[in-house]
DNA sequence: TATTGTTATACTCTATAACTATA
DNA sequence: TATAGTTATAGAGTATAACAATA
């Protein structure tokens, strides 16, 4: 055991300060989403990640994988946001086991309406109140962070278990 | 509408590392602790809160509201936690509809053993990965939209849906 | 044999509304 | 009448494990 996995004063009050700006910040933003949109954040970002898609479709498993997100997660998700018609499933033409998405129009619509706001209220919160060389700031103190949580995927997918070798039935052992 | 609802691109980006580094910390963090001690993030924050609140105990309501909690989502967890002997109720002398809750000493046992990690975890995460400047860097960005965030609290509890006047049978209309 | 996506299942969590007891 | 806490209920979300189809 290492003796310095400790901190001091001063960075447990900058993780008490950042704990509590993102659960305050992330909870009026959900509560938005539901308002406005009828959208949870993970639908939300499903939604906002397939529009700044280029191509405008994207695997399933790399949806996941960037959300971070298990892939029955990821199916129940798509199962609802398909159910409203907000996106659409389509077959990948290299890859036959691999499936599409793209936002339909409603869902672009859905997107188009709930963003401003979405970008309004975090202007509010988060940079209304913020002094001028925050976004600097914040850079500075976090983007290295976010590089090196990046290095290490805590991958939404762990290593998927792998066929096993039969069903065995849970019976009394005999 | 207003025409200055927008982020610019600086805004943007440190919004969206903002969001990442969120994200990232927050499932790293809710992992070690179901390793660790078999804890959600709000029974840990339940625990701590109890630990470092001086004369050991807080009312249910209290402690729901400054964790922004429904108060039957708080009872829930307070029975979870009292069924593993990790906290338990008294009732309150001055006002006996109240209920006071504190740290056993099971409870307090087990947050000794998960703090050491959760500390480490989060120098390592969060600290290492930062500049020497990070901390003023975060306080200087982000203490003055914590202190704005607290100022419009997000209740907890809404104000609890009063008294209505008497059960209305869901029957069909006459 | 490995991968993609789906599903059945079981479980946790959450909020709403109604309820009891106390103020 | 209002407040503190509980509970029943119902629903959303989640992960695990198994599955079929494809690579």
């Amino acid at each position: 055991m290492r003796g310095d996995e400790r901190l001091d004063a001063e960075q447990l009050a900058a993780y008490f300060t950042l704990s509590e700006v993102g659960s305050l910040l992330e909870q009026a933003v959900t509560q938005q989403l539901r308002d406005e949109g009828d959208l949870s954040p993970i639908q939300f970002k499903i939604l906002a990640g397939l529009d700044a898609t280029p191509g405008g479709a994207q695997r399933m498993t790399d949806i996941a994988d960037r959300i971070v997100y298990s892939r029955s997660g990821f199916s129940y998700q798509a199962g609802q946001l398909e159910q409203r018609g907000l996106i659409a499933r389509s077959p990948a033409k290299d890859d036959e086991r691999s499936t599409l998405i793209h936002l339909t129009d409603a869902g672009r619509d859905l997107l188009n309406r709930v963003m401003p706001e979405h970008v309004a209220l975090v202007k509010r919160l988060l940079f209304d109140a913020m002094p001028p060389t925050g976004m600097q700031d914040l850079q500075r103190a976090l983007g290295p962070v976010r590089d090196r949580l990046r290095e290490a995927p805590p991958r939404s997918a762990r290593p998927r278990a792998r066929q096993v070798y039969k069903k065995q039935p849970p019976e009394a052992s005999p």
